[in-house]
Formats: structure tokens, sequence, C-alpha cells
DNA sequence: CATATTCTTTGACTTTAGTCAAAGGAACCT
DNA sequence: AGGTTCCTTTGACTAAAGTCAAAGAATATG
């Protein structure tokens, strides 16, 4: 891969101060009201999940010494803006959610967010707005794809089958005649020297997946490509199929082959812009409809 | 002007929390060492005058309370990072400055910043790298325009006047002739019913001005439209010439006309792209090769 | 020249944010 | 049933961040 410019650092860079002088600091201080940034914070957390979370998954998901954010929660408590009680099934975790009080006060604080965000975007004109919303979005997106890494993992590997169970589900959804869970390779198929099995990780969390098995000598069938809901648009699906066909030409497998169903329209169109063609049924799968095949160039 | 829209706004606070999510945090904690951010950040602030700036200046800069900010003065003093010393000219201001191991330590800060950029940026490809890049730049090109305002101000006052100078100076150095300030509009002429003065402010300070006067019944004149070099190419003179065509159109004044030198051919550019039409000469100005009107429609 | 103002330093706080360890109750494991 | 693990609470800390007011020195102002 090219080195990174230095001017391209630059730029970053200076995105990064102008953006965290100008909202970031904003931001923090309006919002919490007079509420110290760490309970706002925590409140905000809880707002997310309205039927209530435990405290050991919001020590996780803010990173929070256990000590700390019990004391949190109690002065929240106190506040009047959340709830705590003990989990049903569980009597070490305690649940938290918000009161009514605290529904209100989140709502006003996202108010008085929305309020500033709608100033600055009222210094501009209707297309300057549109454009400051794309230049973000397009940000946003490289952003997040800049983080997401693809890993090799064991076709065993609990991410591996998770990843695959969601996929199953999304077909199960999308397909007319449903899917069957029957279909997906089995673990032995895509470890070792018959395959490999990659996921692609977001913070940690996998969010997308693919396979490659042995067809024949000296061709690969990449299978299973799927992207989770959250991170799609990214360009992540390129990604996953570049990894595999990196191993399967690291493999010596020169040929790649792969089938999809008839209503994944987007995935035809993407394998075409990756440089697959369609080729004639190779296999009467039952959820295959159009064929493809690349011929790999290390 | 038009409403925001709350989809528009929800785009905008979607970005600033992802944004302070993932680079926010970072950049902060990781650059500072071992040092408490407080003292990084003054440190990094003291770096951007390498002549050394007062105590009172980096107080208001930073907003920083007086004592806070002697104390870590010395505390950054004590660990050899900068040499503190009297104003030569007024003994109650304290001057602040690095020492080489102060200039070093922040080079060393630099590079971590650097190395945390680059590390972003090369989780993608050369083309999308300069996508992200591009879109940074045009968000940070409009989040700056949108906090410039454009506000009229009295042709006496020291902001007028002090855009006035910046204006001479630059254009001395642009025509090949120089520039004489006895060319400027007097404050008079651009007070009460002779004509209007606008000053464009960024974050307090005055990064641009443009004036209006009368040039006969039902006519007025711009002139000494200018944008602060650190505040071109956003736009921003367009946003001077409509504050000015709009005060033109208040009084009555429905065709304005001005004169500009062959050396500035951006700007002959951009009143064309305003709907100014290049006329015959209708004065014998010195600087002026161009001559230039628009009739306004409110 | 006296008085007001400006700027910095110092002492004496407070609040936030965060850490660590001990302890108690509940659930899990064998 | 007994030990282990898990989760939360509490007490006892520390460091950072920030506030307020008094005091002292220098400069500006009438």
């Amino acid at each position: 891969m090219e080195p990174v410019s230095t001017e391209q650092v630059a730029a970053f860079r200076r995105f990064n101060r102008y953006f965290t002088r100008r909202i970031g600091v904003l931001n923090d201080h309006y919002l919490g009201q007079d509420r110290p940034l760490g309970e706002a914070r925590l409140l905000f957390e809880i707002a997310e999940s309205p039927a209530g979370v435990s405290l050991r998954e919001l020590r996780s998901r803010l990173g929070l010494d256990a000590g700390y954010l019990s004391r949190m929660a109690k002065a929240l408590q106190a506040q009047g803006m959340v709830r705590l009680r003990t989990h049903p099934d569980d009597n070490r975790l305690r649940m938290i959610e918000l009161t009514p009080a605290g529904r209100v006060e989140v709502k006003e604080q996202n108010r008085r967010a929305d309020t500033l965000a709608s100033d600055v975007l009222k210094g501009l004109t209707a297309p300057q707005r549109q454009q400051l919303i794309d230049a973000m979005a397009t940000a946003r997106r490289l952003l997040r794809l800049a983080a997401i890494t693809v890993e090799w993992v064991d076709g065993h590997a609990p991410d591996a089958r998770a990843c695959l169970d969601a996929y199953a589900a999304d077909l199960d959804a999308r397909f007319p005649e449903g899917f069957d869970k029957a279909d997906l390779v089995r673990p032995e198929q895509v470890s070792g020297d018959a395959g490999a099995f990659f996921v692609a990780y977001e913070e940690g969390r996998p969010v997308g997946c693919g396979a490659l098995r042995r067809l024949e000598p000296g061709m690969g069938e990449i299978r299973h490509v799927w992207v989770h809901p959250d991170a799609r648009r990214l360009g992540l699906a390129r990604r996953l199929l570049a990894a595999i066909e990196r191993e399967s030409l690291r493999r010596g497998w020169h040929v790649v082959r792969l089938d999809t169903h008839a209503v994944l329209t987007e995935a035809r169109a993407m394998y075409r812009a990756c440089g697959y063609r369609e080729i004639p049924a190779y296999t009467d799968h039952v959820y295959g409809q159009h064929w493809f095949e690349k011929r790999l160039t290390g």
C-alpha cells in the first residue's frame, strides 16, 4: 500500500483541530446544563435503551469503573432521572432505566443540540447546506471504512457462526422462497486446506463476512459475502472480496467462481464492477440463479 | 432564508457524534504523554507563537482563569518546557516562550499526532484517502463560512479602518504600480446617507470588508471588497457582495457599479459569476481598468 | 500626584473524574 | 453443599480542573 502523503496528514489534522474546537467543545459544555459531563453522557447512554440496561452493559459500553458508575447512577437516581431495579432473572445485575422526568430531560438536551446544529446550518444557503451535509456523510463513510478491519478467522469461531446466522436470517427475509440454513458452508469446508473464512470488525463488533472454499484444483468458490445492515454502503463488500481473492491467489487458485440469487441485484452489480463476468451455470444450487467467474492476477 | 430540514440537522449531529467519539477522544488523551491535558493544550498554544506570547493573550485565547494559567505556566517552567520573562515595554505583562526542550517536546507530540492521523488514512486506498481529505476540506470550508457574519459598521469604526489598511497593504503588494492609501474612501463617504460599510467577522476577528457609496441618484458604487488571505476561497466575497447589494436596494439605488484593477483576475471572474456585466469606463480612476454594472432586483 | 486600572501571583477552596480494594449477595459449577 | 465467579456497593483515596478573592507591582488617567 502506498505511503500516506504528509500533505494529506496535515489536511486531516487541520480538519480535526478545527472541528473539535468549533463543534466538539460546544456540544459537551452546552448540552449538559449544570450536570457534570460524566452524568450527562451516562444519561444519554441510558436513553439509548428505552427498555432499560444493566449497569454491567453500561460499564463495558462507556468503559467506566464499577464504583464510579455505581455512584453516578445513584446521583441520577437522587435527581429523579432514572429508576434502578434488579434484573428479574439474575439478582446480581441492576437494571437502570429513565423515569418520565429523565425522558423529558433527554428530550430537552436533544432539542438544545438540534438548535445548536440548526444555528450552524442557518449561516449557509440551501445548496451550501446540502454540500456540507454531503461532505460530512462522505467523511463519515470513509472514516468508518478506515476503522474496519478484515480478519481471517477459523470457520468454527463464534464470530464466524454469528455472521452466518445473521446472513441466513437476512436472506430468509429477502428470498421469496425463504432460506434454509442447511445451505450454509460447514465449518470444516472453510478451514485448513479446504478454504478460509473472513470476518470484518468495526470497533470489535463483527459487521460482515465472506468465505472461500476449494471448488476443484486451481479453482476457488466465494460464498456468503455478507455485510451487516448498519455497515452497508461503505464499500465493505469490496474489501471482503479483495481479502478473499488475495487468499485464493496465495493458495494458487487462480480462478474464483460464485453464484448468487436473482433478488440480490446490488450484489450482481458489485460483482460486475469488481471484474467478475457472468458465466453459464456451474452448479444446480437451490439459491443460485446467476453465476460469475473471475481470473485472478497477482 | 429557508428553514433547516430536520433530516439535515440529524445528519449533522450524526457526524458530530461519530467524529468526536472516534477522533476527538483519541487526539487529546494520546498526545499529552503523561502531561495533564490542560498543560499539553497550553504548550501547544504557546508553540503557535514562536516569538513568545503574553499570559494575558493566552488567557483570552484559551479562556482560562488567571490563577489557573499562572500555576500551569509555573509547572511548565519547572519542567523546563518554557521560559517566563517580563514584557520589555510593560512590566505588568509576562511573556512566555518555549525553551529548546519545549520545542523538542512539541515536535514529538506533533509527530505522534501525525502517526495517529496516518494510521487512520492507512486503512483506505489512495483514491479513498483523497476523497476523505476532499470531503473534510469541503466541510471545513463550509463550517468556517457558516461561522462568519457580515455586519454593518460605521465608516469610522476601528475595525473598518483596520480592514482598509490591510486592503491597502494587500493591493500595494499586488499592483505593479503600488497602491496609494489616498485612494481609499473617507469614513464620511460610507456613513449615513452617503453610503455604508460592512465588515465580515470570524470568531470576533475582522476578516473582510466591503463599502457602498452613492455615485449618483438611484445608483451606488461598490468599493473595497476585500477578504483576508486566511479567509479566501470560502465564498466570503460573494456574501459581502450580497450584503452590499441588499443595502443598496434598501436605499432605492437599483443599479450598482464598480471598477477593478487588471491584475485582479479572480475578482473579475467573481463579479461576472455574480451577475455583473462589463461596461465602458465610467471613471478615470487610477486603479480602474475594468468597469462593471449590475441592475438589482429585489 | 493621587487614584484607578491592569496584570500576575498566591492561598484557600470546590467539583469532577477516576482508581483501588474490601465486602456482600447471587448465581454457577461440580 | 461448598467453592468459585460475577456484579454491585461502599469507603478511602488521588489528580486534574477550575473558581474566587486578596494582595502586590506596574501602568494609565484625570
